[in-house]
This record gives structure tokens, sequence and C-alpha cells, in this order.
DNA sequence: GGCTCGATTATTGTATGCAATTTTGTTGGA
DNA sequence: TCCAACAAAATTGCATACAATAATCGAGCC
């Protein structure tokens, strides 16, 4: 029997999981949104087993809460959790850099320099830019060579998407794009502690620029106070 | 219906997983030894479904390789991934000095002497001296609040435990529970600098110490090879 | 009219059964 | 004796079916 093209790497358990991480990273799952086994497996053509097995393995990636027998909704982080969140990527990304500082070869530097100048064209698409803007950070953990830390850079950019869908500004440029062209420069120069202090600062950048309390994502009660302030109530 | 003890914490799904991450950390299973779903299942009194999900959850962990239609069996890390994981728990785990030094409560200051004290009392148990050494390390971690860190530091202290269970040297005390004391020190001193530099060292240790071939942990070629001139074959 | 308790419904958690794939054992030939 | 092709067994991958749990609605009571 043929193969269908989402079955490409392994069982389509893995494509059920991938397929899931996708859309909620393009933000067609919003955080929050409510995730019935019934409706995904029949939407997916899969069943529930095989998204229930994702779904468990997707709220072990953080991408998703799972209550017991209470169903599963799209991650909510916290804005406490985002930058404790961000704290460990700029202590694995430093690792990253240690790595790599110095040691690129031409095809990895010409592989980085085509995708930052895919960051430069998509910098209007905001959906898009975020997930290039992620691909550049998992694309330089690839190249360590180091597979834990290649798994766990994956999974804490996938988490950030998510938090700057959030909580991140619409207007700011995220990820700044000249900056990780610095960083590359510095990398190619084999600058290493230039090229470790522009990553902390690029990270740092992120949740002191972008990753402020907005409105819609307080939480019910805080949102309520105000207006019951506004009408004398309790 | 009475739970059963092993449900404590979550379904039973989660148990299952417990109950085989204990055992590969126990190394009642030791390295390479095969997980067939069936005999798991029978022997734990779940059905296969549950034994194959917490498989693939191992597997994700790295406690277990996963190879599509040929079955699991406990993971059985290269020295170069032992390294590897090693250079990131170093980077993870000076997150976690840093984050603690200078901050620890008393509460937190007595649990954390107790246990050293555990670990002096146990030197002479090779098993439990392994599990309870990882086990500083995984507190410290659970003290910083940061979950992200948690997780991935309590991973890379599972796989450590496999790999020098694989590699270590059953003579040399691993993890030396005098740097663990000195350890502690420095962080309730809030010296910061001196705690990381006492964790990088301690790691390092680890990998320069133990962390060197043994012959048994050689690949089946190369096992074969030294058999095969003995015999004057191939 | 509002509240508590109970039945109904929806949804998850787990077991079982079938199909697909791989591995092992066997037979026939060179 | 060795190798190749084939058949049998074992094991995984997945779907379906059933059981358990939590959410929802409605009736009776205060």
């Amino acid at each position: 029997m043929a193969k269908k093209a989402s079955d490409a790497g392994g069982g389509r358990a893995q494509a059920v999981h991938r397929a899931l991480k996708r859309a909620i990273l393009d933000q067609a799952l919003s955080p929050g949104s409510k995730l019935p086994e019934d409706s995904i497996g029949e939407r997916l053509g899969v069943s529930r087993t095989l998204v229930h097995q994702a779904l468990v393995r997707l709220s072990e990636e953080g991408l998703v809460d799972l209550r017991p027998n209470r169903g599963a909704t799209v991650a909510r982080p916290t804005l406490e959790e985002g930058r404790n969140l961000f704290l460990t990527r700029m202590a694995l990304e430093r690792l990253v850099v240690e790595t790599l500082s110095g040691k690129l070869t031409p095809e990895q530097i010409e592989a980085l320099s085509a995708h930052i100048a895919a960051e430069e064209t998509a910098r209007t698409a905001h959906a898009t830019s975020i997930r290039l803007a992620g691909e550049f950070h998992t694309m330089l953990a690839q190249m360590t060579n180091n597979t834990s830390l290649i798994r766990y850079v994956d999974e804490l950019v996938a988490r950030s998407s998510l938090i700057l869908a959030l909580y991140g500004r619409p207007h700011s440029s995220e990820c700044a794009v000249s900056e990780h062209r610095d960083l590359l420069d510095k990398l190619i120069a084999g600058k290493t502690e230039e090229a470790a202090a522009l990553m902390a600062h690029h990270l740092d950048s992120i949740t002191t620029r972008a990753l402020l309390p907005k409105e819609d994502s307080m939480n019910i009660k805080d949102v309520l106070a105000s207006y019951a302030a506004a009408e004398g109530l309790a």
C-alpha cells in the first residue's frame, strides 16, 4: 500500500503528533482551546488511541495541558513560566554558542546565512517571522551534534513560540534579525565570549522587550476586578 | 474501588512508566535488554497499550531505544553521547547553582545536609550510592522552582545513571560526596562563581574520572573480533 | 425562586482483537 | 556443507469496544 506523505517520518502516531504540534505553533489552535480526542481523530482519520498518545506526548513537551479525565487544552503558560523558560534557554544556547564558535563549516555558514536572508524577507508576516526566528535557533542547536542539547533547545524554542504568541507584542520584532546576523559573524570569527554575550542579550531582550503582560492575557479575576471597581462592586 | 499503592501519582499508565524507569535505573534491566510489550504487561498486570505508551515515553527520555516494528530495548548510550550529555548537564546545573546561590532557606539547607549525610552512610553500597548522588542534583534543581529546568535536569540525571552503569568504574566513587558538601557550603555562603566552578569541576570529574571505556561495554563486533582472531576466523 | 441531589450525557482511560511487519526455523537445491 | 527461498511464529501498530470518571441537566425540596 502506498504511504501517505504525512506518514513520512515514522508511524502514524508520530504524524499525528507533528500535525498537532504544527497546528499549535501556527496558532491555528490558540492557547486554551479544548482538544477533544474524538473530533481530532475523526478530522485526521485516525483512532482516538493515536490522538491520545500524541496529546500525552505534547503535554510532556509543555505544549498541552492535560488534566486527568478532564481532557486536553492548548497550554497557556504563565508569565513566570515564560521567564523561567527563557532562563533555561539562555543556559543551553550559551552552550550551543560555545560549542559552535569558530567551528562552523562553510556549508553551515551558507545555510545559516540563507536562513537569515529568509527572515529578512518575511519580516512583515508576523506568524512566519516567529517561526523562522525559532528555526534559526534550532538550526544552530542541530549543528552541535549533541542530541540532548538539540532536543531540549527544540522543545524550548517551540514553547517560546507559544509564549510569544500569548504575551508578545505584535509590533515588536521579537527576535531581531540583525542580532541573528551579528551572532553568526561572531561565531564565524570564533569570538566565543562575544558570541555568548550576544546570545544572552538576544534572549534577554525578548523577555524584557516582548514579554510584558498584555490585557487580554490577564486572568479572569483580574479582568473582572477592573469592571467591578468601575461599577462599585466588591 | 480501592486504589493500589502503585497508582499513587496519576493513572496506571504513569505507574507503568515509573516502574520501568525504576527497574532500568536500578539496573534490574541492564542496557540492551529486550523489552517485549506483552511479557511486561503480563508481569505488571496491565494491557500492552499502557506498556507501549510507557515505552514510547521512556524512549523520548532516552532511557529506551525504540525501533519501529522491531521492539524496545534498554538504551545503550555511546560514550560520546555520554560526554555530550554531561556537557548539557553542566550548562543546566550551572544555572541551578546561579539561581540558588545565597537564596537557600534553612529548611532547604537542612534537607540537603540530611541527604549528604545519607550519601556518606551509603558509600559502600554502589547502586544506592549512584542513586543518592543523582538525587542530590535533582533536589537542587527542584529548589529552583523552574519547571523546565527541573524536568531537564531530572532527565539528564536519570540518563547519567545509565551511563555510569555502563561505563563507570565500580571502585571510583563517581560523585564524590565531599564535593557535594563543599558545593552546599558555597551555595549557603552565596559565593556564586565559586559554587559554579565547583559544580563544573564536579561534573567534569565524572567524565574524566569514571567515563572511560571498559571492556564489556564494547559493541558486539569489537568483542567478537578478538575471539575471531583467537580462533583464526575472519 | 434558589439550592441540593440524582440521572443523563459526554469524554477520557484502558483492554482486547485484528492486521502488518519482522524474525526465526525449515526445506530444497547446488 | 552452505546458501536461498519459503513458511511459521512472534511481536509490534493500530482500531474498535468497553469501563470509569467528570460535566450537564432536571427534578424535588427547602
